[in-house]
RNA sequence: GGCGCGAUAGCAAAGCGGUUAUGCACUGGAUUGCAAAUCCACGUAGGCCGGUUCGACUCCGGCUCGCGCCUCCA
């Protein structure tokens, strides 16, 4: 079988990749801060790291995939605030509702899922260390900042040098600091603000400690694989690293994982611009499984531009999937091993998505081409095995091609039933006109049908 | 301005120094009462300019354009 290789930010190259523990992979992909609903950019993230985890697990790792919930922030408490709600009930809400979108999109829950309010112990301590490293200092305010310049190789994930930051960075704002380069560890609470006790007095951690504390204590010093979004690289996976890695003495990550930004009209969809599309939103139209191929279809690496064109593609595309299923008793058998071997090494290619589809492709045409029953069980074993490898191709193609993607869902099923009923009496009749004419009707409802040899199937379009 | 990434057929998206990617759409045929689904047939694409090579979409250099990060963002 082909080695895994997998493209890390770090050294910006494909590399082999080697687990720390033979056979094992300890793996932390950085969450949702839990302000408002999550959207196809965190999709992206989320089905994209659980394609990566079903694969590593299907090639025999045994992973741990740990994945955060950024629960105290500014955000959060400037959102709370707004809404005159208490911070930890509007946390509680926006991780109900993640969680409700996780399981619409089919992603296998995290092996853990830390929270930062309850790492504020190993939060407190690792500043605490840095202070004592001299990597961190307190300001008079109860304020605490990392010192910046003092960590080498600072920039090494961002491939950006100290200098043009500093060339860059907004001086004369904040006094307290040191340097303009140095961010906060700890901030002093303000007045009226959720606070939890220090040694620096009342407040809360900056905006990257958490992750280096929750990872450290949940995956150790040295861990495999750290993922995220695109976005993520600097300054926040940056200073994980240099908390982390200051804080331990030893390397934070081996391998750096980044997903692709995803885009509307060619620009990247994100909070500050405002152009974002809720997973919640796009679930309204189409199903949970479109969405997923969508973001399969491309490496997980590239950017991808959302459109409504997009999705209606994915799901002409995962239609003809679920077609060459449908209406198979599907049985349990050797796989067909030359396109295991192609979906395999294309997957370990950096988890080449696009080319393990096309692999499937290539069983699907050979499925509808088979004639031979034991062959097409074959076919189709295979193909569902291995699609499940990507989260895909996981439901009853009836119910498949049955579901209504919208709350109004169109015309009921017994409606439905009850005018093919109608149709076959006229076609047995050869009353053709009658049959064109509920074909029709329910062609206006989005209702298609499928005239057999067993009989007339339907599905929604 | 600094750093990084990308440019493939109508659209989307891959691999590959010389041999069909794949999907969607389109067209013709088979099949069907009509359809749908399916099958068969149908595409010499690779931003521009140079270089290396027997041969480059694939390697190297330059240019143009697009995007991302440099500030909160997955």
């Amino acid at each position: 079988m082909s080695e895994l290789k997998l493209f890390n930010t770090l050294t910006g190259k494909k590399e082999v990749f080697k687990p720390i523990e033979e056979g094992k992979i300890r793996m932390y992909v950085c969450g949702m801060t839990v302000y408002d609903y999550c959207h196809i950019g965190h999709a992206r993230v989320m089905v994209g790291f659980d394609v990566i985890t079903r694969f590593l697990r299907h090639i025999g790792y045994d992973v741990t995939y740990i994945r955060n919930i950024t629960d105290v922030d500014d955000k959060i408490f400037a959102r709370a605030n707004e809404n005159g709600e208490a911070f930890d009930a509007l946390t509680e809400r926006f991780i109900n509702a993640m969680h409700e979108d996780e399981r619409a999109l089919g992603t296998l829950p995290p092996t853990q899922e830390p929270r930062a309010t309850e790492h504020m112990g190993n939060i407190i301590s690792m500043t605490e260390t840095l202070i004592e490293k001299g990597f961190a200092y307190a300001a008079d305010n109860g304020d605490v900042y990392y010192r910046v310049k003092k960590f080498d190789g600072y920039g090494k994930l961002s491939k950006k040098n100290i200098d043009d930051l500093q060339s860059g960075a907004r001086v004369g704002i904040e006094e307290l600091k040191e340097d303009p380069l140095d961010f906060a560890l700890w901030k002093a609470a303000k007045e009226g603000e959720a606070y939890w006790d220090s040694p620096w007095g009342k407040g809360r951690p900056g905006w990257h400690i958490e992750c280096s504390a929750m990872s450290t204590c949940c995956l150790g010093n040295t861990f495999d694989i750290h993922g995220g979004g695109p976005d993520l690289k600097f300054p926040h996976h940056e200073n994980e690293i240099a908390q982390s890695e200051a804080a331990t003495g030893e390397t934070y990550v081996n391998y750096w994982m980044h997903a692709g930004a995803v885009r509307v009209n060619k620009e990247k969809m994100s909070k500050s611009l405002g152009n974002f599309f809720t997973i919640r939103e796009v679930l309204e139209k189409y199903s949970p499984e479109v969405v997923r191929y969508f973001l399969t279809s491309s490496q997980y690496r590239s950017q991808i531009d959302y459109s409504e064109a997009s999705l209606a593609e994915a799901q002409s595309a995962l239609d003809r999937m679920y077609q060459s299923l449908r209406g198979l008793e599907i049985s349990e058998v050797d796989l067909e091993v030359s396109y295991v071997d192609r979906f395999k090494s294309a997957m370990c290619d950096d988890f080449n998505t696009p080319v393990a589809l096309a692999v499937l492709f290539d069983l699907v045409k050979a499925l509808n081409s088979a004639k031979d029953a034991a062959e097409k069980n074959q076919l189709a074993f295979t193909l569902k095995q291995l699609a499940g490898v990507l989260g895909l191709l996981e439901s009853d193609p009836d119910a498949y091609f049955k579901q209504a993607p919208t709350q109004d869902g169109g015309l009921a099923e017994d409606e439905i039933e009850a005018l093919i009923a109608q149709r076959l009496q006229a076609r047995a009749d050869k009353n053709w006109a009658e049959s064109d004419r509920i074909r029709d009707e329910l062609a206006e409802q989005g209702i298609v049908l499928d005239d057999g040899k067993d009989g007339t199937t339907w599905r929604r379009a």
